[in-house]
DNA sequence: GTAACTAGAGACCAGTCGGTCTCATCCAAT
DNA sequence: ATTGGATGAGACCGACTGGTCTCTAGTTAC
């Protein structure tokens, strides 16, 4: 925690390290136990300090709860595409997405996806939170969508294919998944949604190689 | 509410009558706004009954939420095969089941999917409930694992199909763009989600006719 | 070293939570 | 019509909620 501190070179207001610390130790609770189920009393636990020691530096408990979503958020991003930047085919590089949700779970807040928790606990009310959680999956979508329109581009991706609704399919078939992997404590549904997601990449999205001359199946 | 009672011929305790209605009028609160969102002034307001009331029927608020969610879930499975067992072939079948998913929201209790909510929210604590869900979750999939399991008898799917897999690749499909939908306001992931799963169908499932004769493609 | 400021502890608050209990009332069988 | 049990109102309870405020201790700049 210190090391972070002195990429910043000089004068990191000592406030502002507690107030990310505070961030990443309520991140998994928010995550897990929900907006409403994560109580002060909890925060304080997981953070080590008392209620004035916290609110100094949010105004509200909403405040903190955004913060920590976005914290949350970004791990996930980051972990899904984690080492699929340099991947040169776009449709290999999909696939590589849909492994990484399914592999590179360690290191995420837990509790699940913090996209999906969000949504379902934002529903009612809580207009701050549910508008981070529509940003997150715009963001989410975005990406997917810009490789696949890429691939297009590159003639990797067949024309016929609408990229914003595969860039959805994706991301429903695998929140689907991962729900139900949840509610089963079993990881069967999760790689049944990967093959059938890169089944469906084979057959329907990659473009017939229009290769130098070799080769044509 | 006076008509369902008379089919009961004589004698249905009031207070049953009472019971059922604080569970149809409960049902929505806990769907929309979850087990701990749902006060007990939240349910006193939508019964019309005081505290003493309620309680004189359940014996706590937990007991009532598993009965509020199986009002629920039994709507909400009613409306998913309705009209469904009497078409003949089972590949249609499914493919109607998905369309009920889409289509007859009309008469759901309001919320959402109880099994998504319900999945969610329990995720931390709340056993009774969590287990609520995962048996309706099971009793889902076991429904259409079982319709898949006829069609291969009836050679109408083919003999590769997992039915398990089908099964969970439905529901999965299914639930992840309903928690889109819900977040985005927006239909649309929800009518691709079955586009694809049709698709899906009659590319992967429905097993080509062993016509008598004619018409191969 | 000291002054100015930041950080945190923790008492305190009003409001709400789920739940209990008593008692009045209503209904139904006799 | 009466009586005994079923029903529901609502006062009450302790625990806990998110949030405020004051006051001490620690940090930082000079």
């Amino acid at each position: 925690m210190v090391a972070e501190s002195l990429l910043w070179s000089t004068h990191v207001r000592k406030g502002e390290q507690t107030r990310q610390e505070i961030i990443r130790k309520a991140a998994p609770i928010f995550n897990q136990k929900g907006y409403d189920g994560a109580a002060l009393s909890d925060l304080m636990k997981a953070t080590g300090l008392e209620k004035g020691g916290i609110y100094r530096h949010f105004e509200s408990k909403q405040e903190l709860a955004g913060e920590a979503f976005d914290h949350a958020w970004k791990l996930a991003m980051d972990a899904r595409f984690e080492g699929t930047q340099e991947i040169p085919n776009t449709v290999d590089r999909l696939k590589q997405i849909v492994r990484n949700f399914r592999d590179r779970r360690a290191g995420l807040i837990p509790g699940g996806c913090p996209l999906l928790n969000t949504a379902i606990d934002s529903d009612d009310g809580n207009p701050q939170l549910r508008a981070k959680a529509r940003q997150a999956l715009s963001s989410w979508l975005d990406r997917l969508q810009a490789i696949a329109e890429e691939g297009k581009r590159r003639r990797e991706v067949r024309s016929d294919v609408d990229s914003a609704q595969l860039a959805m399919l994706i991301v429903s078939t695998l929140e689907g998944s991962f729900m139900i992997r949840r509610l089963q404590k079993n990881d069967g549904p999760l790689d049944l949604a990967c093959l059938h997601l890169e089944e469906y990449f084979e057959t329907k999205v990659r473009a017939r190689q229009p290769q130098t001359r070799e080769e044509r199946s």
